[in-house]
DNA sequence: GCGACTTTGTTCCTGCGTTCACAAGCGGCT
DNA sequence: AGCCGCTTGTGAACGCAGGAACAAAGTCGC
C-alpha cells in the first residue's frame, strides 16, 4: 500500500482508532440502550475497508440486492469472510442470522460510522493535469464529498472556471475556506511547492489532507494526512513483477559481483 | 488506506529466519527460484515504505547529501528509525557502523530490490480527464515508469495525441502491448467498463494492473491488482474527522432516527 | 595505535490484526 | 409447534509487524 497513512507521523501510527475502552462487554448487559452504541475500537485498516464495502454496497443496491450473506459478499469485495463479518460487527450487529444482511440499513450504519451523514466540502490545491482531473472527478460529489474551492499560484487560472468552479488564488484560501466550509484539502502540486501549500491549508483551519505530491509533509499532531504517490504504487507493482519472474536483483548486481546464473 | 492488495492475500508463512540459509518463503517472496541469495522474506509494508525511501533519498541527493543517519532519515521520511533500519536490513546491510548510509549506493540497491533496473512500460486505458492527467503525470517516466500506449473505446479519441502519444482502441491492445512491451497497465475508465477492460488487459498478457475505477476487480491468481480509490481515501479522512470532532454516530441513533446535528 | 563514541544490524518482546471454529439465533419446513 | 439447516457474531489461537534495547563494528580523536 502505499497509501501510507501517517497523520502523526513516527510511533504508533497503526493505533487502533477507537477512542473507547477496548470493551469486551458481556452480552447480557447488553439492554440496547439504543442511544448509546457500543463503539468499539476500530482499527485502520477495517475503516479502510469498511469504505470499500460501502461502494461495493452501492453498486448491488443498484443492482436490485437487497439481502446478501457474508460470504457472497466477501467475494464481492475481495476479502475473507470471516473478516468482513467481523469488520461489519465494528458497525454493531445489523445482521439477521440465517438469512444475511440488510443491504440497505448497512449502507446507513456504515455511513454513520464513517461519518458521513455530514458531508465534507473539499479544496483543490494546485490546478495542473491532475488537480483538473479531481475537480471533475464525478466520483468526489457522487459519494458525498462536494469540490467546493479551486486553488493556484499561476495568476493565468485565477478566475478561470474549471468544472464549473472558478480558480481563486491561494493567497485568498484561509477566508475561501472559512467562507465554503471546506474541512477536506487536496494537495496537487508540484512537489516543491507540497509543504508551503500544506502548511497554508493547515493555517487555514484544515485538519484532513490528501496529498498526491511525492513528498513526505510535516504537519502538526492534530492533522490528519494520507498520502496517495502514483509512482510508488507502480514501484510496489514492479517488485511483485520482478519477484515473480525471477528476474532477480542478485543477478544484475554488478557490486557484490556474485553473479547468479537463474 | 485502500490500496488494497490482494493478488494472493498472504497464506501460511514461515517467520523469516535469521540470515543465510536461503529458502525460506513468506507470502511475498514465494515463487522465486532457489539457488540465491539470503533475500530474505520482505513484508508487503517494508516494500511500500522501501519505495518512499527512495524518494525522500533521491530528494536528499538532489540537496547534495551523500550520507545520512537512520535517524535523520527516518526524521525525513516519516517513520521510526528502528523500523527503518529494519526496512533497510532487507536490502542487505549497505550502511557503517558509526557513520551512517551511503544514499547513492542505497539507492542503487533499493532500487534492485524493487525491479527497478528493468523500466517498465505503462500502458493507460480510459482516456477521460483521469487518464489524461496520468499521460502527461512527469512522476511517471521520471521514476522509470515510460507511458507507451494510451487506449480508449470512443472512436473520436483515437489517434489524437495525448501527452505526445497517440490514443489507439482497445480492440488493439494485445498487439499493441506485445509490440512495445507493455508490463502494467493502468484503468480509469468508468467503473462499469474496469472489469471488461481488465479481462482485456490480461489476455494481453499484462499481469501488473493499477485500478482507478471504484470496483473490486476479479482477476486470476498470477494477476497483481493495486486499487486506489479516491473517495475511499476521503472518507477515511472524514471518519477521522468525525472521531475527533463530536464523534456522534452514537447521537445519530440508528433506530429512532433522531436528526443528526450538523 | 588505542580508546571511546557513534551508529548500525539484530534479537527479543509485545501487541495488533487475521483466521479458525463454534455456539447462538433466526427462518422455513413439515 | 417443533425441528433443522443456514448464517451471524465472537472467543481464542496464531502469525506478523512494530518497537526497544543491546551487541558488533567501524570511525574519529588523541
Amino acid at each position: 500500500m502505499t497509501v501510507q497513512h501517517h497523520g502523526r507521523y513516527g510511533a504508533d501510527a497503526v493505533r487502533p482508532v477507537g477512542d473507547l475502552r477496548p470493551c469486551v462487554e458481556s452480552a447480557v448487559t447488553r439492554a440496547i440502550p439504543a442511544a448509546r452504541e457500543p463503539v468499539r475500537a476500530v482499527p485502520e485498516a477495517a475503516v479502510a475497508r469498511l469504505a470499500v464495502y460501502l461502494r461495493v454496497l452501492t453498486l448491488m443496491i443498484e443492482q436490485g440486492v437487497t439481502t446478501i450473506s457474508s460470504e457472497e459478499f466477501a467475494a464481492a469485495a475481495g476479502v475473507n469472510s470471516a473478516k468482513l463479518r467481523k469488520d461489519l460487527s465494528y458497525v454493531g450487529s445489523h445482521g439477521t442470522r440465517g438469512v444475511g444482511y440488510d443491504t440497505a440499513r448497512l449502507v446507513e450504519h456504515i455511513e454513520r460510522l464513517l461519518g458521513l451523514a455530514r458531508h465534507h466540502s473539499v479544496a483543490v490545491v494546485g490546478i495542473g493535469n491532475l488537480g483538473h482531473a479531481l475537480a471533475n472527478y464525478p466520483g468526489f460529489p457522487d459519494r458525498g464529498f462536494p469540490v467546493t474551492a479551486l486553488f493556484d499560484i499561476d495568476e493565468d487560472l485565477i478566475g478561470i472556471p474549471v468544472g464549473g468552479l472558478p480558480v481563486d488564488h491561494i493567497d485568498s484560501m484561509p477566508a475561501v475556506c472559512l467562507e465554503r466550509g471546506v474541512t477536506i484539502g487536496v494537495i496537487c502540486t508540484p512537489p516543491a511547492a507540497a509543504q508551503p501549500v500544506c502548511d497554508l491549508l493547515v493555517t487555514s483551519g484544515i485538519r484532513c489532507i490528501l496529498n498526491f505530491a511525492p513528498v513526505v509533509l510535516q504537519v502538526p499532531g492534530d492533522v490528519e494526512v494520507r498520502r496517495v504517490d502514483l509512482a510508488v504504487e507502480l514501484q510496489i507493482l514492479s517488485f511483485h513483477e520482478s519477484r515473480r519472474c525471477g528476474n532477480d536483483e542478485a543477478a544484475a548486481d554488478p557490486v557484490g559481483g556474485i553473479a547468479v546464473s537463474r
